[in-house]
Parts: C-alpha cells; sequence; structure tokens
DNA sequence: ACACTAGTTTGTGGCTAGTCTCTTG
DNA sequence: GCAAGAGACTAGCCACAAACTAGTG
C-alpha cells in the first residue's frame, strides 16, 4: 500500500524532461517539472530561456510553483495548496513564509544558497552517497536540525521596536540570534535536493572555491536580485499571466500590482497598508469567508490587537501570512478588470453646483479672490 | 431615535511656474 | 552630438459654499 503511494509520487514527479529523475524544480514559462540536471541544460540552452522563473515543486499537487514554505510541515507548498493546507484555524498558525524562486543558469553554490542550505553545502554536498542518498528519516535528524528555520519569538511590542541610535533610551530586548540558514526553504524532498545538487556540483570544477566562499562569507541577504549568472527572486509570479497593471495603478506597495497573486498574500508591515486603501479593496468582502477576510487591514490590525490585548503578541509572525484561494483570486482579477473597463479618465463633476459657483467666482490671475462684503 | 449646532473637510476652475519632450540649426 | 527654443504637460494656488462629522439636548 505503502510502496503504491511512494511509486505513484515518483510518477507524478518524474522529470518532464529526462522522465527519469525526480522532479524538483517547476518552470512556469514551460510548464514543465524538472530535475536540476535537465533544468540547468534546458534554461541555458538561450537567453531567452535563462529568464524563465522557476521555483520548487509544490510538495502538496506536484504540479505547481511553489511560493510558501512552511517551517512547521517542512514543506513547501503553491498558493492554493498552502490555503488549502492552512486554513483550519489550528494549522493557521504554522510558521510560514514567502519563498524565493530563481532564473538564470545558477551555479549549484547559489543554488545552495537560494535555497537556504549554504551550511549544509560543505558538510553535506560532499558526503559519501549512501549517508545521503538513502533519506528516509535515519540520518536525516541531523540535517533537519541544520535546515530548521528558527523565527525570534517576541515577547510584547517593544521587541519589535528598534531605534539605531536608542536615544530615546529603549533598547531592544535581547532576542535570539538568527540562525545562519534562516532562509532554508527546502521541502519534503531535500535529500533527493541535495543528491542532484551534488551530482551537479560534479560538473563545477570550482564549486570548492564557491563554497567556501559561501560557508566563509554569508551576506546579510543571500538572495540578492541580481545575481549573475542566475537572478534569485521573491517567488511572487503569479500562476496565470501576470496582468499588467497601468503605471498610475503602482501605488507604494508595487508587488501588490505587480501581481494579482502578490495582491492576495500580505507580508507587508501595516504602515504600508495605511496608504493603499482603494486599489486594495480588490479583495472581496462579499465573496470570502468572512472569519478570515474583509478587509486586509482590518483583519490584521483587529487580530493585531485582538492579540495585544490577550497578552499574545509572540503570534505576531503568525498571521502576516494571508491569502485567497484560486477561486477568490479569479473573482478578484476579473473584478480588478471589470473596474479597469469602467475606469473615467475624464474629470468628473461631483458637484455641479459647485462647477457653476466656481466659474462665477471673481479671481485674480485664475485665483479664487476674496470676496469684500 | 431624532433634530439641531458647530466645526471640519471637500471640491470647484483659471492661471502660473516648473518640468519634460520634441524639433531645429 | 549638442544647445537652444517651442510646445506640451502638470502640480499647485486661491476662496468659499456645500457636504460631512461629531457633539449636545
Amino acid at each position: 500500500m505503502t510502496d503504491q503511494k511512494n511509486t505513484n509520487q515518483k510518477q507524478r514527479r518524474l522529470c518532464d524532461h529526462c522522465n527519469q529523475s525526480k522532479a524538483l524544480l517547476y518552470c512556469r514559462a514551460d510548464s514543465a517539472k524538472l530535475c536540476f540536471s535537465c533544468d540547468r541544460e534546458v534554461h541555458s540552452a538561450n537567453q531567452l530561456f535563462t529568464r524563465h522563473l522557476r521555483s520548487q515543486l509544490c510538495d502538496a499537487c506536484d504540479k505547481s510553483s511553489a511560493s510558501i514554505f512552511c517551517e512547521t510541515e517542512q514543506s513547501v507548498f503553491c498558493s492554493n495548496c498552502d490555503w488549502e493546507s492552512h486554513k483550519c484555524s489550528s494549522s493557521s498558525l504554522h510558521n510560514r513564509r514567502p519563498i524565493e524562486g530563481f532564473s538564470g543558469c545558477p551555479s549549484v553554490s547559489e543554488l545552495v544558497n537560494s535555497f537556504g542550505i549554504e551550511d549544509l553545502g560543505s558538510k553535506t554536498l560532499f558526503l559519501s552517497e549512501e549517508k545521503v542518498g538513502c533519506g528516509d528519516g535515519g540520518e536525516d535528524d541531523g540535517l533537519l536540525d541544520l535546515l530548521s528555520w528558527e523565527t525570534p519569538e517576541f515577547s510584547s511590542l517593544d521587541d519589535l521596536i528598534v531605534s539605531s541610535d536608542f536615544g530615546h533610551g529603549f533598547k531592544p530586548t535581547d532576542v535570539p540570534p538568527l540562525r545562519k540558514n534562516r532562509n532554508a526553504s527546502c521541502g519534503r524532498h531535500k535529500e533527493e535536493m541535495l543528491l542532484q545538487l551534488r551530482e551537479l556540483a560534479k560538473s563545477e570544477p570550482n564549486l570548492s572555491t564557491d563554497f567556501e566562499t559561501i560557508t566563509g562569507f554569508l551576506p546579510l541577504l543571500p538572495n540578492t536580485y541580481n545575481l549573475q549568472p542566475g537572478n534569485v527572486h521573491k517567488s511572487c509570479k503569479n500562476d496565470k499571466d501576470p496582468i499588467p497593471f497601468p503605471a498610475f495603478e503602482l501605488s507604494a506597495p508595487q508587488c501588490f500590482s505587480d501581481n494579482v497573486e502578490m495582491a492576495n498574500q500580505v507580508f507587508l508591515p501595516f504602515s504600508q497598508f495605511r496608504g493603499y486603501t482603494e486599489e486594495s479593496a480588490v479583495v472581496p468582502n462579499e465573496h470570502l469567508d468572512t472569519s478570515r477576510t474583509t478587509h486586509v487591514n482590518d483583519s490584521l490590525e483587529d487580530q493585531l490587537q485582538h492579540q495585544i490585548a490577550a497578552g499574545t503578541t509572540s503570534a505576531l509572525p503568525k498571521i502576516a501570512v494571508h491569502e485567497l484561494n484560486s477561486q477568490e483570486r479569479d473573482s478578484a482579477i476579473s473584478r480588478y478588470k471589470e473596474k479597469r473597463k469602467t475606469r473615467r479618465y475624464d474629470k468628473h463633476i461631483r458637484y455641479e453646483s459647485r462647477k457653476v459657483r466656481a466659474e462665477s467666482r471673481t479671481r485674480i490671475r485664475g485665483r479664487f479672490a476674496k470676496v469684500e462684503h
């Protein structure tokens, strides 16, 4: 029974290109599941292909690109599966965060870096195959420990207040240091990932040098946006083609408008929401489950206030993930398109009486002049 | 719940100054 | 390629009635 299940899953995750290896990546542009080796082969063919954005394959459905890493479940999910998996109240408190995709032809070291397993590079990639490859949990514990990502706990709101000069006399309370590999985002197939990366590494003669660099020096943000030759991005592309939003729609949180899925996900501080009330109303009140939606601002602030009142702000980072399912997203997209169609670009007079009044007013060089009574 | 009052905010159009884009020499 | 000029575009200014909001009885 279990064997059959494993076989089925293996079938579902077979690389579309070689049909042999386990697929770990998904290229949306090609709608293809790929292993690391084929990914490199396919996407180094020409400059156009190098621009394809690839992400990890969703651990749940095995057919979409993952955009969320659930630390609690140590799995990566596409937006739909994430919503399905975390919609109930108990699992909604899982520690989840967005994960990065990449484009270009990143080296193994960059891939390792991108998936947040840089610390494993020297330790694991060069271990013997039998130790890494068997991967059924035996030697997994140490690996899991290294991969685990620890979110700092907040004991109060004061913990969130950080000043550069501490001129106010307050200091941030002791926050446990982040682990080096806090960007670890490997899903359930990390053993296979390491196996394939190790195979890939064999074809890179100067890899050891790269690893020394990586393990010896970790930049604050390892996934810089313009890595060459491979670029690493925030994985915020939609499953569908992105909708071209006009420039004037791009208010402060641009990532919302760049892409509707991103608009559905809430990873921004409240301050950034405040300036985005009008367009963010694209989130449909009437179509959504009232227990989790209404306005995103309200929802998050309510939760925050409730937690402050209850003195449980430690859960603060957990509430910052809010996502709509595909139906809601489609609804939001269609309403946006409808709104765009009906948008008025000509000047609209709301109060005709004011217009009449303004036209009859006395002016000095175009400006309204004070009337002497 | 309703009416009233006082205070605050909004919206209106013509002109100007500044910026940007395009053309010409 | 560069500078100068022409034209297009746009933000901001102004006063005040209407609209809106909050408080009170």
